[in-house]
DNA sequence: AAACTAGTTGAACGTTCGTTCCACTAGTCG
DNA sequence: CGACTAGTGGAACGAACGTTCAACTAGTTT
């Protein structure tokens, strides 16, 4: 009261950027661990194999600890969602905009890559039944925009597709295509400039 | 044995065509009832939805039944996947290879029979984990090679792909894309020849 | 030190599930 | 007609599930 410019302990050693090995840490710290026993969860077995069991399982800590961050399974599939979506905007970002570089991308997406490929798309799909999931599925979209956005619109629609196209096809090839098998599609459909 | 080619009645009711409104007839009606059911189900709460039991309920018959036609889950889902992916591939047939033809097919998908495309996907991705059924998955882009068989490769890929993407995103979208929007997309990926 | 509170945990509740079983009905076949 | 068999359906099994709860531990705040 008397105080209230006062800096709390807390308020120090946060503005001093110490992470205070303390609660609060290591609740956060718990947190992740059990979106990303989530998405192991769901490259292994898919969405449907996703349980309050199965995530504290895969993550080795009691029911109650997933119950008690994500109180119902929603709010677990909705975090993981975010959180993968995410991840793959920061994985594009740094693939540039030649035809190489992104026909290595989705070869690595449908090759070493492909259980996590695989994972976004059910929680893709998963998006489209939850409105308000749908920004964050849509964020890598409009990522591309940001590095493409020098094409024409209609072309720039089409490559957008493309992409999403060639990646869920190459999910039920019996051999997943190549760098080199998606280049000269890649080229043909994005025009040097 | 003395009369090995002899005809017998049942052969005879079938060569002749009649459905025989007996035992078998009625059993592979409620057979494809169920399957309808099922696709019924995956529509409204996707493939997580399905179980024995709310397909039952969905087809009114008794729980039993299903696991009459189908013993396992995973039967059903098959069975399922392989109806449903012939009947796309009969809805795509009657579709003619001009932009504003596969503009409106793609408008409906994500349209008036969003419900049964997002199913589409869902069997889809179900397909990408279980190998035997990925041949059926992808008929539907072996019947669009038959019909644009005429483009070179690697447009062809292109744009198969940008189909898929096309319905994917219009999935997610918070207002499906109309045939106006959709046909200058497709026209800049299907040239004239 | 004392009050507070974020996090932890095992147990428990009622529900739904996949699957099996068996008694039964009614077409089919010789 | 009599033997056979495809299909029916109610009941039941154990297992897994989502979620709640209350007792507890250990950082945090005053």
């Amino acid at each position: 009261m008397a105080d209230a410019g006062r800096v709390t302990p807390v308020d120090a050693r946060r503005s001093r950027g110490v992470p205070a090995d303390g609660r609060r840490a290591r609740g956060d710290r718990r947190r992740r661990a059990i979106l990303a026993a989530t998405l192991r969860v769901i490259e292994r077995e898919g969405v449907s194999g996703v349980s309050h069991r199965s995530v504290a399982r895969e993550a080795d800590v009691p029911v109650s600890s997933t119950a008690y961050y994500y109180a119902t399974l929603d709010d677990l599939l909705i975090a993981c969602l975010k959180w993968s979506a995410s991840e793959m905007a920061v994985a594009f970002g740094s693939v540039s905009p030649t035809p190489s570089s992104v026909a290595r991308f989705l070869a690595d997406a449908v090759g070493p890559h492909r259980g996590r490929t695989l994972a976004e798309y059910e929680l893709y799909l998963f998006a489209a039944r939850r409105p308000e999931l749908r920004p964050a599925a849509r964020r890598w979209i409009t990522l591309l925009s940001s590095v493409f956005g020098t094409m024409q619109p209609a072309a720039f629609l089409g490559f957008v597709a493309a992409l999403d196209g060639l990646l869920i096809q190459g999910l039920i090839a019996d051999f997943p295509p190549t760098a080199e098998q998606l280049e000269p599609v890649v080229s043909l459909l994005m025009p040097p400039r």
